[in-house]
DNA sequence: CATAAATCTAACGTTTACGTTAAGGTTATT
DNA sequence: AATAACCTTAACGTAAACGTTAGATTTATG
């Protein structure tokens, strides 16, 4: 039977396959955005495929919606913390307790949407402006077109 | 007849109605973001409601869409080009130069349109795994309130 | 097992987008 | 016309988000 080990991955694999540089990979652990990936004996980060899916994703966020690294970390947050509920799920002991956290989270969540909502209506307006200039170009251009034979 | 001046701004007035700081009008003019405005004879800018207008479309765009300062400069020249087009449109000179100075405008607004319609995109999928994400985090209220009675 | 190639931490450097302060000139008000 | 309130340029300061370099391991390879 092989040994089923994830293959894990040193930071340059990681690096190369998020497009982030080393640097910025181990930056982004400090501050806590990435969970810290386990260390062989001599200390050497062992990333596993996840890590190479949140550190894309945070990119791609972070381009996007052109947030902080401080915002990025209130929105890696909200994940974790629906995990983190998950995981204690079972010990129901105090439901008034639980109740509370999950309002808090969609809390957030909603405050969130509602950020995402005005972003994507902004640039949608952006857009619009974008579309009215080409048409603009583009009539400017038929204008052109029409006077071609009279010289 | 009353002298119909359009009553110059003065750069605090346009700090407040933009919302931006003084220092930042003066510098985006220095980055040729935003049209020289007129001067007193003692030096004083004198702005129109135009700067203001200008100055805030800049500053939602720039949150909105996450550009650089830079990325900017691009986007606003656009406007520009195609206004000076227009205004020397008259002399006909050179008919396949016009022609090529639309299409590289029109080249430039595609190119940005597509980063837009790519923004778009990211941020849309971003909206929807919070709207995920808040899904599960309402069911699990649900649970919590289904199990309400038997404790 | 020697040596090259990659990794580690730590620290200082850089760029962007302004903030802040200084020193002096201009406008507005009394 | 004096004085306050505002404006000017110039220069240095700063926070965020990494880049770069150094010096010391560690890991991979012939």
């Amino acid at each position: 039977m092989p040994q089923e080990k994830t293959k894990s991955l040193k930071i340059d694999d990681v690096s190369r396959q998020s497009g982030l540089t080393k640097r910025t990979i181990r930056f982004y652990e400090d501050l806590g955005l990435i969970p810290k990936p386990e260390r062989s004996a001599g200390g050497t980060r062992r990333y596993r495929q996840e890590h190479v899916d949140v550190l894309r994703k945070i990119s791609q966020m972070k381009v996007a919606l052109g947030f902080t690294l401080e915002e990025m970390q209130r929105f890696m947050h909200l994940n974790d913390a629906l995990y983190d509920y998950r995981e204690d799920y079972k010990n129901l002991s105090d439901r008034k307790k639980k109740q509370d956290r999950l309002k808090e989270i969609v809390g957030v969540i909603d405050e969130q949407l509602q950020l995402v909502e005005s972003k994507l209506e902004k640039i949608h307006k952006v857009k619009l402006e974008l579309v009215a200039m080409r048409k603009r170009a583009t009539i400017g251009m038929q204008k052109l077109k029409k006077s071609e034979g009279k010289i």
